[in-house]
RNA sequence: GGGCGAUUAGCUCAGCUGGGAGAGCGCCGUCUCGACAAGGCGGAGGUCACUGGUUCGAGCCCAGUAUCGCCCACCA
C-alpha cells in the first residue's frame, strides 16, 4: 500500500515534466549507478562465460576528447548489453603513464618556472610527474562516469602501479633470457625534440622542398672527378665511401678508385652496389653509413667505417673538423655550403620536394644516428601472432583490416624499445666495468649502476589485459576475465598496440588476449580534416553534453545547448561508419529528440495506464498484437546489430522503433482507449515500455534508466537487466495492420493533394477487403466519417484491398479532386507503360526468378485496378 | 612505388547475396487532433563521379579513367 502511493505520488511528478531535461537527470542517475556497486562484478566463473573488455588506457593526464567519447560509448553498449543479458561483466579500467607525452608536459611546467628536469635531478622530477599525476590523473576517469561508462571503478589500474610494474619487469628479463631483447649501436631515428630515440612507428613522413646539391669530390690520383647529389651536405663529413650501380658504363671505370672528400680531405672508397640509381642525380652517391638508414645498410654489406658528426643533442661532435664541432646542424650545413663555395665544388643546386621523417612526438625532424640502444627482436613473437588471425581466433571487424595486421607482421622488424627519458619503466639491468646484470633486483655488491633508460610506453601496454588482472599470479581475476572478449581501437594503433598485445598475450598468458578486434572510424571535423586541438578542428564532448562554445571549424557559432550524455552516445553511434565520417551536429541533435520522444511517449503511458498494472501481457487487438510483433523485430535488429559492431544500424532501428512504430502508430491507435484505464490495454503498454527501455538502454543509458525508476512496481536498476518474456512475430497482425496504416497515409495523401482542410470531416464509404478490424482506426486518423450508404462517391481513393470512395461534401472541391485524379491518371499510365515494357520482354519472363516475376505482374494488376477506378 | 577506402538528395550518410533509390537535418505546405512545437501530417528534391563491358535487368559485378582521403615503403 505504501509502495503504490509512492508510486502514484512519483508518477504524478511527471505530470510537469513536460520536456527530458538531461542536465538535470544524468548526474543522479551516473550516482545511482557507481552507489549501487554493479559495474564490479566478482572474479568468478571462466572467462568463457563471463563478458570483459579491457578500455584502451587513456593517457593519466589527458582529457576526453571525441575520439575517447566515441570509443568509450561503444564499448559501454558492448558492455551494457551483456551485463543486461546475464552475463558476468567487466570492463577493465586504467590509465597508463605515457610516458613521452606526459614527461613533457612536466617539463613545459618546470620551464615556466624556469627549472630543469637536469637541474632538480632524476629522483626529484619523478616526484614531480607523480604529484603532477595526482593532481590531474583522475580528470578523464570523471569524464568517463559523465558519459555513463560502466567501467569498474573500484578497481582502477595504472601502468606504474608496484604490481604492473613488477610484470613489466619480468617480461622484460624472460625475453632478455631468451635472446629476444638486446643490446646494439644501432642507427636509430633520434628525436632531437625529446632526446629520445623513438621506434619507427613514432615517425611520420612529411613533404619538404630541400636544396639537392651537386657536389664534385676529386679523384685521389688526380685524374678528374666524380660528382654526388646530396640535401644534407653536412652529413659529408661523415661519407666513408662513394657508391655507384655496377651495370653503370659511365663509372665502370671508377670503382676501386678512391676520390677525396673535400673538406677533410678523406680518402673515400668507390664502390658499386645495387641499391644506387643510375638514374637518380649524378647516379654517384655519397655513402654515410653514420647518418643514414641506406648507408648504413651499405657499409655494413661493404665494410666501412661509421663515422659519426651529430651528436644526440643535434650538434655536431669533434669528429667533424674543429670549425665545425658544436654547430647545430642547420648552422653547420650553412658553414659546409659556404665553405664548398669557397672551393667552387659545388656545380649545381636544385630545388627538390621529397619526403623526410619527422617524429609524431615533438614535431621535430629526425636524426638518424647510430645510438646505443635496446632492441627486441619481433619475428619468432609474430608467427604464433599471425597463426592466431589467420585461423579465425582473433578475428577483425571490418575484416579488410586483418590483411593489413598480416602485412604488417609478415614484415616485421626488431623493436627499439629504450627511450632516454626518466618517466617510465627503467630497463632492468645493472653494469659494472664490463659486467651486465639483468634482472628483476640489482645485484649485490659495489658499484652497479642501473642503466639510465626508460622503456617504450608501448612495451608495457602491450601486457595491458593480462597485467591488469594479476598477471603473473594466477589470480581469480585472471581465469574469470582473460582473455578479453573484444578489444575496440581505431586504426592508428594496429601496430603500436594491437599486434604487440597479441603477441605478448601468446607469449606470456598463453592464450589470444581477445577474440574481436573491432576498428572504428576515426571522426573528422565537420569539415573533413583531423579533429586536433591546435588546428581549432577539435570539438569537445563536454562540451556537446554540457553546453559549450562551438569551436571556430562551425559555420554558426554560438554553444552548444547542453545535450546530454545519452544524446552524444546515440548521436557518435548513429555518425559511426565502417570508413571515417565527419562529425554531424544533427546527428547529436537527432539524439537528443529520441531521448525527448521517448520521455514524453512515457509520460503518457505511465500516466495513462491503470494505477494496479502489472506487465502480465494477453494483448486482445490486432494493434496490440502488431506492436508486441514489431517489438520483437526491433529486438532482433539492434542486438544483431549491436553484435555485429553495426553502431550505426542498431542506433538508427532504435529510433525508427520508437518513432515510427511506437509513437507515430500505436500510441496514436491506442489513445481512445486509453482513458478507459483498459486492464489488457495498460498491461501492453508497460510491457512495451519496459521492453523498449531495456532495449534502448546499452545506447542511451541515463533516460532509460530515469523512466524505469517510475515504472510501478520495477525494483532495482534497468542496467542489471529486466526480465523479459519476447512475445512471437505475428505475421497475421502485422499484415492486417501494415494494411490499414498503407490506406490512412494513402487518405491523407488524397486529402492533402485535393486541398481538403485538415481538420475536416470528410463522408466516405470504404470498398475494400481486410479492414473488418481496422476500419475504425482508418476513419479516425484518417478524418472519414465511414458510411454503408450516401448516395454516388464524388471521388475514389484507392488503397490496399480496394478504395475508399468519397461522397459529396462542403469540405470536398471537387475541382480540386479532379485535378488530383488527373495528376495521378497520368503517373499510372506511365507506370504501367514501364512494367508493360518489362512484362513485354521475353528475356526478363525467361530467365527472372518466379518471384520477382510474379511481383511484376501483381503490380501491373493492381496499376489496371487503379487506372479502372480512375476513369 | 605498393596497398586500402571513398565518390548516391542542398548537407551528413544508409543501401543486404544485382529486380527499379532511402534516412536525418534543411526546404515548402499544413495542423493548438487528450505525451512531445526539440511535435503531428503531407510534399518537393537524385542522368547513384565518368567511360566501356557482363546480364532479361547494374547504385550494387568486371575493366579502365578522374578526384579526394588514409596506410605502408630504404631513391640521395
Amino acid at each position: 500500500m505504501q509502495g503504490l502511493r509512492h508510486t502514484l505520488a512519483r508518477v504524478a511528478e511527471l505530470e510537469n515534466r513536460t520536456r527530458y531535461d538531461p542536465a538535470e537527470v544524468e548526474p543522479r542517475i551516473a550516482r545511482r549507478w557507481l552507489d549501487s556497486g554493479l559495474f564490479g562484478p566478482e572474479p568468478e566463473g571462466t572467462a568463457a562465460e563471463n563478458y570483459s573488455i579491457a578500455i584502451p588506457p587513456p593517457n593519466v593526464t589527458g582529457s576526453l576528447h571525441m575520439g575517447h567519447a566515441f570509443q568509450d560509448t561503444i564499448m559501454d553498449a558492448l558492455i551494457r548489453r551483456h551485463r543486461m543479458a546475464g552475463q558476468r561483466t567487466k570492463w577493465i579500467l586504467g590509465t597508463d603513464h605515457a610516458g613521452i607525452a606526459t614527461q613533457t608536459q612536466v617539463e613545459q611546467l618546470l620551464a615556466s618556472e624556469e627549472m630543469s628536469r637536469e637541474e632538480l635531478g632524476r629522483e626529484a622530477f619523478e616526484e614531480r610527474v607523480w604529484r603532477w599525476r595526482e593532481q590531474y590523473g583522475g580528470t578523464i576517469i570523471e569524464q568517463l562516469k559523465r558519459l555513463g561508462a560502466s567501467c569498474d571503478y573500484d578497481d582502477e589500474r595504472f601502468t606504474l602501479d608496484d604490481d604492473y610494474v613488477q610484470a613489466v619487469l619480468r617480461v622484460f628479463v624472460v625475453l632478455y633470457q631468451k635472446g629476444y631483447i638486446y643490446r646494439d649501436r644501432y642507427l636509430v631515428n633520434w628525436d632531437p625534440g625529446t632526446a629520445s630515440a623513438i621506434s619507427d612507428l613514432e615517425v611520420e613522413e612529411q613533404e619538404v622542398t630541400d636544396t639537392l646539391y651537386f657536389i664534385d669530390y676529386q679523384l685521389a690520383d688526380g685524374s678528374g672527378s666524380v660528382t654526388v647529389a646530396t640535401v644534407r651536405p653536412e652529413t659529408m663529413l661523415a661519407d666513408t665511401a662513394v657508391a655507384v650501380h655496377p651495370d653503370d658504363e659511365r663509372y665502370a671505370d671508377l670503382v676501386g678508385r678512391r676520390a677525396i672528400l673535400p673538406l677533410v680531405g678523406r680518402e673515400l672508397p668507390i664502390i658499386a652496389d645495387e641499391y644506387v640509381k643510375p638514374e637518380f642525380g649524378t647516379g654517384a652517391l655519397k655513402i654515410t653509413p653514420g647518418h643514414d638508414p641506406n648507408d648504413f645498410e651499405i657499409g655494413r654489406r661493404h665494410g666501412l667505417e661509421q663515422i659519426s658528426v651529430i651528436g644526440e643533442d643535434g650538434r655536431l661532435t669533434d669528429q667533424a673538423p674543429e670549425r665545425f664541432a658544436g654547430l647545430t646542424t642547420a648552422e653547420a650545413q650553412a658553414a659546409v655550403v659556404a665553405a664548398l663555395d669557397e672551393r667552387g665544388v659545388i656545380s649545381k643546386r636544385e630545388d627538390y620536394l621529397h619526403s623526410v621523417p619527422f617524429s609524431q612526438r615533438s614535431g621535430k625532424r629526425i636524426e638518424p644516428l647510430i645510438s646505443l640502444q635496446w632492441f627486441m627482436r619481433m619475428d619468432e613473437l609474430a608467427r604464433p601472432a599471425i597463426d592466431v588471425v589467420r585461423s579465425g581466433q582473433v578475428t577483425f571487424h571490418p575484416s579488410r583490416w586483418t590483411r593489413v595486421y598480416m602485412d604488417w607482421m609478415e614484415n616485421i622488424r626488431p623493436w627499439c624499445i629504450s627511450r632516454q627519458l626518466w618517466w617510465g619503466h627503467r630497463i632492468p639491468v645493472w653494469y659494472r666495468g664490463e659486467e651486465t646484470h639483468v634482472g628483476l633486483t640489482a645485484p649485490e655488491g659495489e658499484g652497479w649502476e642501473r642503466d639510465p633508460d626508460v622503456l617504450d610506453t608501448w612495451f608495457s601496454s602491450a601486457l595491458w589485459p593480462f597485467a591488469t588482472l594479476g598477471w603473473p599470479e594466477q589470480t581469480p581475476a585472471l581465469r574469470a576475465f582473460y582473455p578479453t572478449d573484444v578489444l575496440v581501437t581505431a586504426r592508428d594503433i594496429i601496430f603500436l598496440w594491437v599486434a604487440r598485445m597479441i603477441m605478448m598475450g601468446l607469449e606470456f598468458a598463453g592464450q589470444i588476449p581477445f577474440s574481436d578486434v573491432h576498428i572504428h572510424s576515426i571522426i573528422q571535423a565537420p569539415d573533413g580534416r583531423r579533429m586536433s586541438k591546435s588546428l581549432g578542428t577539435g570539438i569537445d564532448p563536454l562540451d556537446l553534453m554540457n553546453g559549450g562554445p562551438r569551436p571556430p571549424v562551425f559555420e554558426q557559432g554560438g554553444e552548444f545547448p547542453a545535450y546530454g550524455a545519452d544524446a552524444l552516445r546515440w548521436g557518435l553511434l548513429a555518425m559511426s561508419s565502417s570508413q571515417d565520417v565527419r562529425f554531424a551536429e544533427d546527428k547529436i541533435a537527432q539524439g537528443s529528440q529520441l531521448a525527448n520522444k521517448l520521455w514524453n511517449a512515457a509520460r503518457l503511458i505511465l500516466l495513462g495506464i491503470a494505477p494496479e498494472t502489472t506487465a502480465a501481457v494477453s494483448p486482445r487487438t490486432v494493434e496490440d498484437r502488431w506492436i508486441l510483433s514489431r517489438l520483437q523485430r526491433a529486438r532482433a535488429e539492434v542486438t544483431q546489430r549491436i553484435d555485429a559492431y553495426d553502431f550505426s544500424h542498431a542506433a538508427l532501428a532504435l529510433y525508427d522503433f520508437v518513432y515510427a512504430e511506437l509513437c507515430d502508430w500505436y500510441l496514436e491507435l491506442v489513445k481512445p482507449r486509453l482513458r478507459d484505464h483498459e486492464p489488457e490495454l495498460s498491461a501492453t503498454l508497460l510491457h512495451v515500455l519496459v521492453a523498449t527501455l531495456a532495449l534502448a538502454h546499452p545506447i542511451i543509458p541515463f533516460i532509460t534508466e530515469e523512466i524505469y525508476s517510475y515504472v510501478p512496481g520495477a525494483g532495482g536498476l534497468l542496467a542489471a537487466g529486466v526480465e523479459g518474456t519476447p512475445a512471437p512475430v505475428d505475421e497475421a497482425a502485422e499484415a492486417s495492420l501494415d494494411r490499414v496504416i498503407k490506406a490512412i497515409q494513402d487518405v491523407r495523401a488524397w486529402r492533402d493533394f485535393a486541398e481538403v482542410r485538415a481538420a475536416a470531416l470528410l463522408p466516405a464509404r470504404l470498398l475494400a477487403d481486410g479492414y473488418d478490424d481496422t476500419a475504425e482506426h482508418l476513419g479516425r486518423l484518417a478524418r472519414l466519417s465511414l458510411e454503408t450508404d450516401g448516395g454516388d462517391p464524388v471521388a475514389a481513393v484507392p488503397v490496399p484491398g480496394g478504395a475508399v470512395e468519397l461522397l459529396a461534401s462542403p469540405d470536398l472541391d471537387l475541382g480540386a479532386a479532379e485535378r488530383k485524379r488527373e495528376s495521378r491518371r497520368v503517373k499510372v499510365e506511365r507506370e504501367i507503360e514501364a512494367i508493360e515494357r518489362k512484362l513485354g520482354n521475353a528475356g526478363f519472363l525467361a530467365k527472372a526468378p518466379a518471384d520477382v516475376v510474379q511481383k511484376a505482374r501483381d503490380e501491373f494488376e493492381r496499376l489496371q485496378a487503379e487506372r479502372e477506378a480512375l476513369r
